[in-house]
DNA sequence: TGCCGAAACCGAAAGCCTTTAGGTTTATGG
DNA sequence: CCATAAACCTAAAGGCTTTCGGTTTCGGCA
């Protein structure tokens, strides 16, 4: 025991492996990831700041996803579909990380000044200023809604034995695989209209 | 000791508790429950079936909040934005809960039949099968989207000393208050609009 | 080269949580 | 009236988060 000639911890691995358990079973915990890394629970602190700590460093990684030139793009409507598009997909990639990264507050650096960008372009598009957070943050629900649809089971409408949902099933079949796609490209577009409706009534 | 002359538990109580514990602190325990109602925490084990038998509990006495008549209003579009502005406030009543709720399967009868008269409602209007879902599911990212901004705390846009946001901060203070509210309101106008558009489209 | 502080890990422990099991008292129904 | 079920308690196992002190190794500086 004492100091180990090579590391077996630091913050990347300790990422990866929370990842790695969250994508496998939807959770992680301080142990699990020290028993992955052959380390005792109480090591991962020496690197860590606590289990939140190990949250915000999952926020980061997988915000890190995101395309940061997505919002250099014109016009400003083509900007920010793109935009919804990357934020979405960077959930995507991992969907039970959700539930653990949308309760606390965005404070990644990183997700911050994507949103300073995006607000600069709606108000070179000529939105006015108390118009732009409603339309980002609406924007924003549509992502994370979609994303926290994603998580949910395959099943997320289980259909009760005892109550009887003809017209829901019928609808459930008729739509097929890909329903959270495609209930996210209908979210998109409606709100991408909406948004030049209102920039094309403002002027 | 033993079985008390008037009973301390019941699952009404218990899920009252717990409801407490979550809008006061944003998260419940069993033991917790035990404390407030003066019993011990293995006892309230006799009534429910465990912490996600409470959650469940949960889950239906937030739903109950949901206005059931909201969908039998004529025509469809009005019916939808009811049923939606409904959905919305059973959840922002208790915002806290949001987290817990969203990541298990909608189970509760009372919900499943609620979107079983919504497909209704569409098909009714004149919507293809394929096209009821994405519709239905859209609506529901937002109502949720826009739940889970409602859960979080006040600064969710925790503006960091050392990342310069200034255009952000200043479309915040553009703002003020309700953003969140106002937030709703966009999508839902912009999915209103869109459905409409789809429905005159279509025929 | 030798030393010393910092870094990395271990061992142990406190205090919380979930869940189960068996024991005791009270209510209920035949 | 008595057997059984219901409601509660005590106790305990096992997991989690977090802290603290001890031990070994590394890195820089004299």
């Amino acid at each position: 025991m004492g100091r180990p000639r090579t590391p077996l911890l630091d913050r990347e691995r300790i990422t990866t492996t929370a990842l790695e358990l969250i994508d496998e079973q939807g959770d992680f915990s301080v142990p699990q990831i020290a028993r992955r890394l052959g380390a005792q629970t109480g090591s991962v602190y020496h690197h860590v700041d606590g289990r939140d700590g190990i949250v915000e460093l999952l926020r980061e990684r997988v915000a890190s996803a995101m395309d940061v030139a997505a919002l250099d793009v014109r016009p400003w409507d083509a900007a920010l579909e793109g935009w919804a598009r990357s934020y979405r997909a960077a959930f995507a990639a991992h969907p039970r990380t959700i539930p653990l990264l949308m309760t606390s507050p965005v404070r990644a650096p990183r997700v911050l000044e994507q949103y300073e960008r995006a607000v600069t372009v709606l108000r070179e598009a000529g939105f006015a200023a108390a118009e732009v957070m409603p339309l980002l943050i609406a924007l924003e629900n549509l992502v994370l809604g979609s994303a926290l649809d994603l998580a949910a089971p395959e099943a997320m409408w289980e259909l009760a034995e005892g109550t009887p949902t003809p017209r829901l099933a019928e609808a459930l079949a008729a739509v097929g695989e890909g329903r959270a796609d495609r209930a996210f490209e209908v979210g998109l577009t409606a709100f991408l209209a909406h948004a030049r409706a209102l920039r094309a009534a403002g002027d």
